[in-house]
DNA sequence: TGAAGTTTAA
């Protein structure tokens, strides 16, 4: 035990409020004792936001005290201030991607100065680490390719599309893959599929479908396995009309599959087009296709949503007669929906029908099963399930422990909750947001402000980064239990990291703290407000111009 | 890495 340490953020820069020395929103925190702040790194500043008076926090035992410095891994490199972070070159260049820059080129003559030599598995951590940041990653890949003895795998290219991609930089993206067209065998299947996602998620259809149009200028075969990809990215992103469009105009240039069918068959039945859904699978029919489990399972799905379970019932039973009996997905869908609409038994009932049948369960049908158990109330049950899994050959995923947490949590089963988490750590499971979002929440509502700040600091340790959901839930939870100050500090937090709260979490923390006569709290918080909103409109106009 | 299913807060 150490005595009175005091939270300190690492606040470097800032760029139109928006802090920067965070990667992939992961703020880097450190802890140091109280009156030992002139041994922190000069990186180190600390923010009004974490300038919390927690004297008696207590820290976690699994962590090292270096140098007067608490580092949340074994390993803490102080001239490079990165926490967890093994590689050195990965230290040195994460580091440097923390700066400020306005345009990739700043960022490669940044890193001209450093003395790290690009290799595939730096390339690689770094464009993870800055998937959302375009500017770095893109500054990053060019500086890696003026070292004439490194070259980017196919791999590094088709990330750096999808990077691109995502962030919509579409020119930049085209040109990239026009350097990938001339060096022989860089641009695949998955090139492509990437652009064509990401071109569909945006919006421009037409160009996803223009890029499907020109595939064979690059090198790639115009096939059915091609055209199912496009279909299926249209769908997949809600525009199902596009794809059967596609579909009607190619058909009989490039012979559709089963898979083609299914895929069109899906996309109808997720939007709600069963009439269009049924025509396709009449359309399978003629082209000699017998419909499978996964074109019944599609339309089942519909019936289930629409709590139809008198159609889902007889086309269980048309499913068996064809000769197509239900697999696990089908059962899966068909008991989750029963769950949900309460009615428990039935959904039970399927899970003895399936053991009739000889079907064998696997993990996602378990996760449903705990997850229907404990929406119903029944969580001794869910964790029979839980145990019963391991036992038969499924072994639970981050999935199940989440919904075993998030059920623990609701139910006020605190220590139970916390030892499922102690539990995935040790079965190797790698925990991610939804996992902390309950038990964060769960600490707001018993005011174990100790405890949300340690599992805060165990988020940031694991490279999990608090999203503008998981704020507002513990700035309202903190509201809730009158943890006002907290509750302010957070809001601020999440204007520094340059989101903009909600306007229901606004206006809560208002209320609250006009009630508690907080008056320059309450001004604080607007003005925050206000300088949240602003800055999203200078962005704005920024990427207009 | 060719088609269907499970956890989501304000």
């Amino acid at each position: 035990m150490f005595p009175s340490p005091r939270i300190y953020e690492v606040i470097t820069r800032f760029r139109q409020g928006k802090v920067l020395n965070f990667c992939n929103g992961v703020m880097y925190k450190c802890f140091c004792n109280v009156g030992e702040s002139d041994k922190l790194p000069d990186w180190v500043k600390p923010s009004s936001a974490a300038d919390s008076q927690e004297d008696d926090f207590v820290i976690p035992s699994n962590m090292n005290w270096v140098g007067g410095l608490k580092a949340p891994d074994e390993k803490f490199d102080s001239k490079h201030g990165s926490f967890g972070i093994v590689d050195n070159d990965v230290a040195i260049v994460t580091r440097i991607l923390m700066g400020d820059f306005a345009m990739p080129e700043d960022v490669v003559q940044a890193l001209n100065g450093c003395d790290s030599c690009p290799s595939n598995s730096l390339v690689d951590k770094m464009l993870k680490r800055f998937s959302n940041d375009w500017v770095c990653a893109f500054g990053l890949f060019k500086w890696a390719q003026t070292n004439i003895r490194y070259k980017h795998s196919a791999d590094a290219y088709d990330s750096m599309v999808d990077i691109l991609g995502k962030l919509k930089q579409f020119d930049i993206m085209w040109g990239l893959v026009e350097e990938m067209v001339k060096v022989e065998g860089l641009i695949s299947m998955r090139t492509m599929s990437k652009i064509m996602r990401r071109l569909a998620g945006a919006g421009r259809w037409v160009d996803a479908v223009a890029v499907f149009r020109e595939v064979e200028r690059y090198g790639l075969t115009r096939d059915i396995l091609c055209m199912n990809l496009l279909l299926d990215t249209l769908c997949k992103e809600r525009c199902v009309e596009h794809a059967q469009d596609v579909f009607l105009e190619f058909k009989n240039v490039i012979p559709p599959d089963q898979h083609t069918f299914n895929i069109l068959i899906h996309g109808w039945c997720k939007a709600r087009r069963l009439d269009n859904a049924r025509s396709i699978m009449e359309d399978m029919g003629d082209h000699g296709f017998l419909p499978c489990v996964i074109s019944y399972t599609s339309f089942i799905e519909a019936y289930c949503r629409d709590k139809d379970f008198r159609k889902v019932d007889s086309l269980l039973n048309e499913m068996q007669e064809n000769g197509c009996p239900p697999n696990i997905v089908t059962y899966t869908i068909v008991m989750h929906s029963l769950g949900k609409a309460k009615e428990t038994n039935e959904a039970m009932e399927i899970y003895e029908k399936m053991k009739r049948n000889s079907c064998v369960p696997d993990t996602s049908f378990f996760n449903s099963l705990i997850y229907i158990l404990s929406k119903a109330g029944r969580l001794q049950d869910a964790h029979k399930i839980y145990e019963e899994m391991s036992r038969s050959g499924s072994s639970p995923n981050v999935t199940t422990y989440n919904t075993m947490i998030a059920a623990a949590c609701e139910h006020s089963q605190e220590n139970s909750a916390l030892k499922l988490l102690h539990e995935m750590e040790e079965s190797g499971c790698k925990a991610d947001l939804k996992t902390y979002a309950p038990l964060l929440k769960m600490c707001c509502r018993k005011k174990w402000i100790k405890v949300l700040s340690y599992l805060l600091n165990d988020m940031v340790r694991k490279d999990i980064s608090l999203d503008l959901g998981t704020y507002s839930i513990i700035i309202h939870g903190l509201c809730k239990s009158e943890q006002l100050e907290k509750a302010c500090q957070f809001f601020e937090e999440v204007v520094l990291k340059g989101l903009i709260p909600f306007n229901s979490t606004f206006n809560l923390l208002v209320d609250v703290l006009e009630r508690k006569k907080m008056e320059e709290a309450k001004r604080r918080v607007q003005d925050l407000m206000m300088q949240a909103e602003n800055s999203e409109k200078s962005c704005r106009s920024v990427s207009f111009v």
